[in-house]
DNA sequence: ACATTAAGTGATT
DNA sequence: AATCACTTAATGT
């Protein structure tokens, strides 16, 4: 059975892990069926989960770590959508498995990251069995949408320096630091912007006290 | 000391 | 907000 990683790190999945992980699924015999049906998975820090273009074979659900998930258009540039945490799922990857496609966007592990993958094939068995994995699905796509509503109007709608702060708040949240390490040349390539715009608004962000800038590193302060 | 890379800036569109 | 054409500052060798 092909799968969409490179590194294939597959072990037992421990039951006690995915009951705690998972308290948003209150039914214990479904966490049991994922354990035994599911494989883990684990992701290296920095590395890809999955890449534009592949085929996903199986619905991946964070049991630990943090994931960086974002869209890469036809030009190869990048645009940063949201970060996943643990005792989420990816509910692109599940529209992607169910439809057949490939995957439309990028994630990449932030830090070394534990992975349980749900074979495709499971879901329908799941969906008619599980009340609850219905509930979950359907609460997770829902949370998802509203993250995408949210990057959509943050595009549209707000100017770049809200956009800015939006990411350095989120990053630095993800990052569990208020040292955001990195250059603002890839701040700029996540936001889809320019170099020298993620600098000025930077430096303004600096003058209203609310950043402390550094070469490769952003320091964000408190209120 | 020199080269390289990151960051800052003014002008133009 | 993007791009260009620079300058200045920080860092590595």
């Amino acid at each position: 059975m092909a799968y969409h990683c490179t590194k294939d790190l597959k072990m037992p999945v421990d039951f006690e892990k995915v009951n705690q992980k998972f308290g948003a699924i209150p039914d214990t015999e479904l966490k049991k069926k994922m354990s035994e049906v599911g494989t883990l998975e684990v992701v290296p820090a920095g590395e890809l989960i999955m890449d534009a273009g592949s085929y996903i074979k199986s619905m991946p659900l964070i049991l630990s770590g943090k994931v960086k998930v974002f869209r890469e258009d036809e030009d190869g540039n990048e645009l940063f959508l949201y970060y996943l945490y643990a005792g989420e799922a990816c509910a692109v990857s599940l529209i992607c498995s169910f439809s057949q496609k490939k995957s439309q966007v990028r994630a990449q592990a932030l830090e070394e990251t534990e992975i349980l993958l749900l074979p495709i094939d499971y879901m329908d068995k799941l969906m008619r069995e599980f009340p609850a994995w219905y509930r979950f699905v359907v609460k997770t796509y829902g949370e998802r949408m509203d993250e995408m509503l949210e990057t959509i109007d943050n595009i549209a709608f707000r100017r770049m320096d809200d956009r800015l702060l939006d990411y350095l708040e989120k990053t630095a949240d993800a990052l569990n630091s208020n040292k955001i390490k990195g250059t603002h040349q890839e701040i700029a390539y996540e936001l889809n912007t320019s170099r020298e715009v993620i600098s000025r608004l930077l430096k303004q962000l600096e003058k209203k006290g609310m950043v402390k800038l550094s070469r490769n590193q952003i320091e964000l302060i408190q209120e």
